[in-house]
DNA sequence: AGACTGATTGGCT
DNA sequence: GCCAATCAGTCTT
């Protein structure tokens, strides 16, 4: 059975966030160093939703650092927390709606500020387009049947009102 | 200019 | 289960 991969382009970016967030468990986000491809398997996302939404940054509007989050999808989103993790998220949507997608886990690596750490992900990839960079994209693996996706609640926002709190906009790849 | 907070992780009780 | 590490972003004064 013959097997290629696409490179995830600008018409897969710029849809909905809760539609590509159970697209993207088992798609592939390749990074390049020196010359050298590592492929992972994308197992675990959260999605994050407009002004509206309570767990998200963009909740106090567009401020310098939510700013990458109105842009059009098919740019990184990434920022600081707790003083030491890098947090890799992909933008999404038309452009002037803040949303973004994190990348939770990969099939190698638990934990969002894990996998930064090993692929080596720093502020330099913040607004980094995944369209275009020679370093870091997304491709589809063509003639790859889906895997069962499971939703759950999100992690780590327990100041969102109880609304916010409880939507299982966590995607997680099932066997991944 | 100062204070508070957090989309996490790992270590200890 | 609890808690420290550690700091940019954001809000308050």
């Amino acid at each position: 059975m013959s097997r290629s991969n696409t490179i995830l382009n600008h018409d897969f970016y710029r849809k909905d966030v809760l539609e590509i967030a159970r697209e993207l468990p088992g798609k592939c986000l390749v990074r390049q160093v020196d010359g050298q491809l590592c492929r992972y398997g994308i197992t675990d996302v959260e999605a994050y939703r407009g002004e509206e939404d309570q767990a998200s940054h963009a909740r106090r509007g567009r401020t310098p650092r939510t700013r990458v989050m109105y842009h059009e999808g098919g740019i990184l989103y990434v920022y600081l927390v707790y003083g030491m993790h890098w947090m890799l998220n992909i933008v999404t949507g038309p452009q002037g709606h803040p949303q973004a997608l994190l990348i939770r886990g990969l099939s190698t690596i638990q934990g969002p500020g894990r996998l930064t750490k090993a692929l080596g992900i720093d502020r330099s990839f913040n607004a980094e387009d995944l369209t275009h960079s020679q370093r870091i994209w997304i491709e589809e693996v063509n003639g790859e049947s889906p895997g069962q996706i499971i939703t759950r609640p999100r992690v780590g926002i327990d100041y969102a009102g109880k609304e916010w709190r409880e939507k299982p906009w966590r995607f997680i790849l099932k066997n991944g």
